[in-house]
DNA sequence: ACAAATAGTCAGAAGTTCTGACTAGTATGA
DNA sequence: TCATACTAGTCAGAACTTCTGACTATTTGT
């Protein structure tokens, strides 16, 4: 660690600081989320998500989604309805009460671009954004074939 | 969500998946550390760290790196040593044992930066770190003056 | 010497995440 | 159509992680 830092660690710096600052802004409006909540809120689609796809996007088990939303449910900013194309799941979507969270979290976060965008240029940041979207090609698991259902993610066939 | 990817999910994924594969290649070697021992082990300095040092590079209040390190040091990864300069303090050292660790881990690492260099070519990659650099920074909590003691890093003064 | 700040610990509570076992609906193929 | 395998989600319980609050010892600055 005397040394430069590792990918891992750079990675984590931002990824971290505009997580903590989009939940910060949430939390001064009065919407009592916390980061776990707000990291399965994050990935719910406009349209509707899936459990099952709520986990793996956040890569962590179904049944830690479900405890998740759970209480962004009882909270009011999730609801769920059946879905009318499979009978076993249901979709999981924003309310209107969760949509004025969005609001919050959008400018904030757009905020937080635009202070990126103002340190590395526009033409390295087009290229950052590039690259990440190159990496993840390479790394969401997603893409992996063969996991089985109950995993978070990858990192677990390991012990 | 519908939309191109947020930038937080953008890092989430490599960040995410670095972390798993170097993990699983610790734990397949026998060794049963977690992940959030790994993240606090993985930010030892070789010279040694101090508490303190440990929690907020891995933005966890300085009781959860205790609770971490009490864990591996128990199971023999690290020790504590005291800190000459500083009767209060004590240094958190990586033993023998955790240094096989590391030795499993650094190649995984390598692998896994060579793997994405080779997707980026060479030129895009040097850029993407020192564009990480740039941004750590910005990002990095250490930067951010005045921040008081107990907490795990920003986005505390919410609420 | 004294006040303020810092390093770390102790105790307890809350929050998150996991494993295992299960129900119900869907898809496939004989 | 029926059996089988698979997928979506739930229930229960345990383990793990993280936090808040209160405290001791030591150092720093005046």
């Amino acid at each position: 660690m005397t040394d430069e830092p590792s990918l891992g660690v750079l990675l984590f710096l931002p990824y971290r600081h505009l997580e903590d600052r989009v939940l910060a802004a949430v939390q001064a409006a009065g919407h009592p989320i916390t980061l776990a909540q707000a990291r399965v809120f994050q990935r719910v689609d406009q349209a509707g998500s899936r459990l099952t796809t709520l986990a793996r996007a956040a890569q962590v088990t179904k049944q830690t989604a479900a405890y998740l939303v759970d209480q962004l449910e009882s909270a009011g900013y999730l609801e769920r309805v059946p879905d009318p194309r499979d009978g076993r799941a249901r979709l999981i979507r924003i309310t209107a009460k969760g949509r004025a969270v969005v609001a919050i979290a959008r400018p904030v976060q757009a905020e937080i671009e635009a202070e990126w965008t103002a340190r590395l240029g526009p033409r390295r940041s087009a290229e950052f954004r590039k690259s990440l979207l190159a990496l993840g090609e390479l790394t969401d698991p997603f893409a992996i074939p063969g996991r089985s259902h109950d995993q978070p993610g990858p990192a677990a066939g390991a012990g």
